[in-house]
DNA sequence: AATCTTATCTTTACACTGGCAAGATAGGTC
DNA sequence: GACCTATCTTGCCAGTGTAAAGATAAGATT
């Protein structure tokens, strides 16, 4: 029997990656912050001490995810060509990617009202998110009236998938899949990426 | 005094109404069911007699709002041109005007998880909803693959706009926004449209 | 008309939730 | 060694959803 110390020693980390889990199994709207405790081992008002109440855990949940999300995105350009136009599809994929790995936390970021929006850091990592998109079509030589089409269409898209209400794109194979969405990515510049 | 009556009446469609305001009022991570019986005055497990629990009563709401969102659409078609073009771009910009008139009513049916999407009623309120998008699409000569992308963008759109994300329109006037709208409508079906 | 049946609504109770306050514990500081 | 502060626990409260049992009313049957 390992006697648990009655200090955790990184029970900050130990509970976001507790409240991930929960938040994955669960939903938001299942989302415990007594359950989120219990799965940390730690009594049920400990995360106050760390995150203040429910909004804050999930806003440094909100702030990770951002983060996440980006690197969804660069997992993807890093394997393709190295052109502004596959670049910019790759991002819409790993938008999409992100969505349907991860359907809770894209929820709490794009969907949700319990995350503190108004919290400095995370801000600043929603605010990297949408330089990065910015930067991209830039890259491709678009304008900012270019953001808006595009973005709506990646986020479009992630959203219908990740609640399963495509059913059109659902017996294509992952390369299929992917071809339509880049197609689709590609309209919403305006046909100017093929 | 007048005393109320044991028997409400049709506390059916009362509560409905009431959780729709309620919905409204507190969106749905802060719905609860014993503030919409309060509301319709009537005890806190009145609702239980007429719609089970509360996944029930949002499923019927979400039904309910399936309908309001066909009727918002249907709302731009009707002072729209009656060009299979003009009544598409209506279809869309009347997508978005429900995301921003009920943004709570809008996540309700589409990023939720409460409803019992399985339950009859809603899956025909649904897929009526779907039937009029792939309608609209047909009628402009579109084929089935240009279903997906039409509704991503107007999706997308919708809900970036009622999260409030999209900030670069937020400057403008009403004509500026709805041209904007559907110009990008427009390209997510391929430029055909214009 | 009297009784039975059924639908509707209330009351009561329970387990769970988030948040607060008070106490316990331990690590660091003077 | 004494103090201080951060961390964590325990105990509590109001509020929530749901189930069970009782109260009330309306309709049906006789």
């Amino acid at each position: 029997m390992t006697e648990r110390p009655y200090h955790h020693g990184d029970l900050h980390a130990a509970l976001l990656l507790a409240a991930e889990a929960e938040l994955a199994e669960k939903g938001i709207e299942g989302f415990s912050l007594r359950s989120v405790a219990k799965r940390a081992g730690v009594s049920h008002a400990a995360p106050a001490h760390h995150f203040g109440d429910a909004a804050g855990l999930l806003t440094a949940l909100a702030a990770e995810g951002f983060r996440r999300f980006l690197a969804a995105q660069a997992a993807r350009e890093a394997v393709a060509a190295k052109t502004p136009a596959a670049q910019m599809i790759a991002a819409g994929l790993g938008y999409v990617d992100f969505a349907l790995a991860r359907p809770a936390l894209f929820r709490l970021i794009f969907s949700s009202d319990k995350p503190n929006f108004g919290d400095p850091a995370l801000l600043e990592a929603a605010d990297a998110a949408y330089a990065h998109l910015v930067t991209q079509v830039h890259a491709m030589g678009g304008t900012d009236a270019d953001v808006a089409p595009v973005w709506a269409m990646a986020h479009g898209l992630a959203d219908l998938l990740a609640a399963g209400r495509l059913q059109s794109m659902h017996g294509l194979t992952l390369a299929e899949r992917d071809a339509a969405i880049a197609a689709m990515l590609a309209r919403s510049f305006g046909g100017r990426a093929l």
